[in-house]
DNA sequence: CCTACCGATCGGTAGG
DNA sequence: CCTACCGATCGGTAGG
């Protein structure tokens, strides 16, 4: 092979241990994240996996991000061509729910979960976790004042006591289909966001 | 030392050690809870530690038991006079405000993050977890039930919708104290709580 | 409750 | 990307 695949097959090894990466993080957690058991499952040395990142917390990392790149495939994109404001509002949380409901990952939401496990501790982890968490909460934020501004929502709403209550419905989600495993919670949380939101 | 005594003594130590792990677990887990950890801060030896509960998952049962009647005596038994029906519903949620606030525990509330550590795993921790979830939902709705057929609460009211709200406002409180460090959000919940419950 | 172990696994390194 | 290691720590046991 010229050097120039075997760079590119290179990648691909990397693609493929992060991408197995965010699906056991949802599960286990990033710390149950082990190096070892990547190996196993995709039949590779423990130095193979490592080499990609050169330790565990750049692997970490480099799942937060996958798994951010996921959630913005999976919600925001879905319905870039909305107009903003309250109907774009509407529709990103439309797609949330479903992303939630349609199990994309086994263990649910990642950046709940993620955020549960590394909430108190500090570090690059937890800095990049809540990074994200506060750059989707900075996209829906933006919607929400958009949405009074226009007069879809009332002068009187609060964006970020809105915010609060929208984030609620949404880890009330997660957490009713992930620990109850109740089917009927994303119907809940459909009722709950038109409350919110107006039909 | 009289053999009495001596099993007293046994006793207070389990106690230490239980006592310790909820603080631990709160902050690092069920699953970064390890016996080593909690040998070396109590000064006893590993053998010491496992001696009182024979395995780990004995010892993370213990501990789960421990957080729930560290909940029940700050929030329920805190408001045990309170009449039935909407009041007592308004003063548990109040309380339940209330001991997230105060930071009882380093990590925040012990059985959100638990859940999250647990929803996608089986075995009796799991089912542990979820049952005092339940047991405390029930509470939550016969409350709930209550106010409703009093007229205390308007009679088309949901009682399982009010529920997931309920737990939406206090896992976004749970959240947002722990991960963005926002104190302001107990302000968040108790205005999201008089929304859903009156003044 | 201790000391003294056990095998397994952890993250990580050296050298190729 | 591999083999072959390393020290540290994991849960757990034997024997006292």
């Amino acid at each position: 092979m010229s050097p120039r695949n075997s760079v590119r097959e290179a990648h691909r090894t990397r693609q493929r241990i992060i991408d197995r990466g965010v699906v056991i993080a949802s599960v286990e957690g990033l710390e149950g994240l082990t190096i070892g058991r990547l190996a196993t499952e995709l039949e590779l040395s423990k130095a193979g996996v490592l080499g990609h990142f050169g330790n565990k917390e750049s692997l970490q990392l480099a799942v937060v991000d996958a798994a951010a790149a996921l959630f913005a495939r999976e919600v925001p994109e879905t319905v870039r061509d909305v107009p903003p404001g309250l109907p774009h509002l509407r529709a990103l949380c439309e797609a949330w729910v479903s992303y939630l409901e349609r199990d994309v990952l086994p263990g649910g939401c990642f950046f709940t979960a993620a955020a549960a496990e590394f909430d108190g501790r500090s570090g690059p982890v937890r800095d990049a976790v809540a990074g994200m968490n506060a750059l989707w909460q900075r996209d829906l934020r933006i919607h929400i004042r958009h949405a009074i501004s226009s007069g879809d929502l009332p002068s009187n709403v609060d964006a970020d006591q809105l915010l609060y209550e929208l984030a609620g419905v949404m880890l009330a989600l997660n957490h009713f289909l992930q620990l109850q495993r109740d089917r009927s919670a994303s119907a809940r949380a459909r009722r709950a966001l038109r409350c919110l939101l107006g039909a």
